[in-house]
DNA sequence: CACTCACATTGCACGGTGTGCAGAAAATGC
DNA sequence: GCATTTTCTGCACACCGTGCAATGTGAGTG
């Protein structure tokens, strides 16, 4: 599993230095001293190393995470807290320089960011709608409540990550700041 | 340009007939009776002749669509109606069988659906935010309110889109109840 | 040490996508 | 009928991704 992680590390390196083109898996096999085929052993595709997926939480953990809140509590309370866990472990995971690095390669690349983001945003979407349908005992697919608050809450989360781009505002307090519209109504 | 329709509509027949999988350019070229170079004239990508690009709005269309809206209107109303339009203009388009076929397709492969949606919905996304800054003369570098607002809207298409297609509601309700509870509050 | 068993690594061949280029072919204007 | 412009095509190439078979490599065992 080191392994895997230094040959993220080498080909985020690699992309940043020399462009996202030049990335080649020829190039980053060779740079990390491994054969082209070896590469592919590790790595599904050539985006699977430029995935957020150490610094992401899976769907599971999500879903585990509104699970420990109190079923009484306000809906849109447990989504942010959810949400605010999801900014947590995405922004730091405790890596701090191999998550710059990545940082780094989502500004120069935006269109990459959002293809990664949609991975596992889709899951745990889906998931979420589930587990608020048990929670709040309606049938998500006659209701449209827990939809509509699972993919709010996915949105306050975007726009407060567009605005900390720009910005510079802490996350957490953005993400606050959008719930409280969205409790309070646009 | 019809031509460019012909070939979409050949290759989107292969692939459900065939499979997505056999669909490959070559034999895509070989059921419209073009050269495989030819197939990438007409085409950017694979991915592009299986694309919502014909019935779906562009990012100025929408913008547009917003700027003929009062400026005084609330806006979460301004921004539902351009949602309902949207809704409205991938509905239909006018080409209903064309459309159906295509629908087909999505419903077999929802990951391609996901990637398809994601091209134009982040251009339109970032232009009306922009846009809305301008309405309510605010920055939205500065304030959370218009990305919010945006980024909602769109959860509300999505939350409506996922729901009508499991139920059997009319979208343009679903949409119109997934804005009140956006206006209403969570 | 010799042996074997598990496992990671590699080369190779192949099928697929996408692009630049230059020539053929077809449509268009005069 | 001829020239010009546009479209189509073949070809070569770079790149991604995968199956398969061979080759290390290292640990444990007798």
């Amino acid at each position: 599993m080191a392994r895997r992680a230094e040959i993220r590390r080498i080909a985020v390196r690699l992309a940043l230095d020399n462009g996202l083109e030049a990335a080649t898996t020829e190039a980053i096999s060779a740079a990390a001293d491994i054969s082209r085929r070896t590469f592919f052993n590790y790595f599904g595709s050539k985006d699977e190393v430029f995935s957020l997926e150490p610094h992401q939480w899976t769907a599971e953990e999500i879903v585990a995470e509104l699970r420990e809140r109190p079923v009484r509590e306000k809906p849109v309370e447990s989504m942010r807290v959810v949400v605010q866990s999801m900014a947590a472990a995405t922004d730091f995971a405790g890596f701090a320089a191999e998550w710059e690095l990545l940082q780094q390669l989502y500004r120069r690349h935006p269109e990459l960011y959002s293809r990664m983001k949609l991975d596992q945003a889709d899951r745990a979407i889906a998931a979420l709608v589930a587990e608020f349908g048990v929670r709040l005992g309606v049938d998500p697919a006659a209701d449209l409540y827990p939809g509509m608050l699972v993919n709010a809450g996915f949105a306050a989360l975007q726009a407060a990550e567009n605005h900390s781009r720009t910005g510079d505002r802490d996350l957490a307090s953005l993400i606050d700041e959008a719930f409280a519209l969205l409790a309070r109504g646009l």
